[in-house]
DNA sequence: ACGCCTACCTGCTTGC
DNA sequence: TGCAAGCAGGTAGGCG
């Protein structure tokens, strides 16, 4: 599902195909996708004519930044795509908002379960303000997130999947990021040890990375803007194999549920007493 | 601050 | 075959 790699994919694809383009119409098919409180008429009124200068990703929204400062936020959920279709393309029951290009073609969103949300903003801060640290940057060093995680007491894969911890990994991530790093997901945050920040630090960027290179994860909906699914699954350690062997150790990688989310990791690659050897 | 719950949605899978 | 229940999970908002 869209997390930070699938959105990167995204936002690297259409600022190939879209970045210059002008934005002559805006097509909102379903109205709650356009961010509350922004009007529907006037959202489309505001967009209409502007030029798209730069294709981007902020956490896990591909951002159109306008050519007069202004920004659009696009964020996919669990089933947004954003589609580029020529002129002639047929349509599609599940586009639910189409900015028509001057070109003839169509920049589309799709979103089968209606959970993406488009907002028009002013700047990057209005939008983004509550996100946490963007995890593949430069200035996300491990003494940073040491940092972060001394101040907190949940677990680790609760965190890690809050936005405003850091931005942009999901549950794929996440539990990708802990199998590497060898650490349990119930693991108290400020209990980490300097070595075992370190180690969930370089799993972070290292799995990201990864899903990056490799176009994104793609288990059922995800498709990148070429409308091609990404390779990443092959490469998965844990997530969603529950009862295969271990990429370590052989033994059966474990399922449970924390937060309300599907967790998968390895009892003993990733113990929850003491540090792992 | 945190855990837990519900709502938002639809399509696919599972079980009877 | 039909049909209902369960499941998938990103995020906002509410409650305790």
């Amino acid at each position: 599902m869209p997390e930070l790699p699938e959105v990167e994919t995204v936002a690297r694809d259409l600022q190939r195909w879209v970045a210059g383009a002008v934005i002559d119409e805006v097509e909102v098919r379903w109205e709650r996708t356009i961010r509350h409180p922004l009007p529907v008429e006037r959202f489309a009124a505001e967009v209409r004519g502007a030029r798209i200068a730069k294709v981007g990703r902020r956490a896990k929204s591909v951002l159109l930044r306008l050519d007069d400062g202004r920004l659009l936020s696009i964020a996919l959920r669990m089933t947004g795509a954003l589609l580029v279709a020529p002129p002639a393309a047929p349509d599609d029951r599940y586009a639910r908002v189409v900015f028509h290009l001057a070109d003839g073609r169509q920049l589309r969103f799709r979103d089968v379960r209606k959970f993406g949300r488009i907002g028009l903003w002013r700047r990057v801060g209005q939008a983004f303000s509550r996100h946490g640290p963007e995890p593949l940057s430069g200035s996300f060093t491990a003494a940073r997130l040491r940092e972060r995680l001394r101040r907190r007491s949940g677990r680790l894969k609760s965190l890690l999947l809050d936005q405003s911890f850091i931005a942009g990994v999901g549950n794929i991530y996440a539990d990708e990021a802990l199998w590497h790093a060898r650490l349990h997901p119930l693991r108290r945050a400020g209990t980490l040890t300097l070595a075992e920040v370190a180690r969930l630090h370089r799993a972070l960027r290292r799995v990201l990375r990864q899903g990056i290179t490799n176009r994104g994860t793609t288990f059922s909906d995800y498709v990148s803007a070429d409308g091609e699914p990404g390779a990443n699954a092959e490469q998965l350690s844990v997530y969603r194999r529950t009862g295969q062997p271990c990429l370590r150790c052989r033994r059966q990688i474990q399922r449970m549920v924390v937060g309300q989310r599907a967790t998968h990791w390895c009892a003993h690659c990733q113990p929850l007493a003491g540090a792992a050897a």
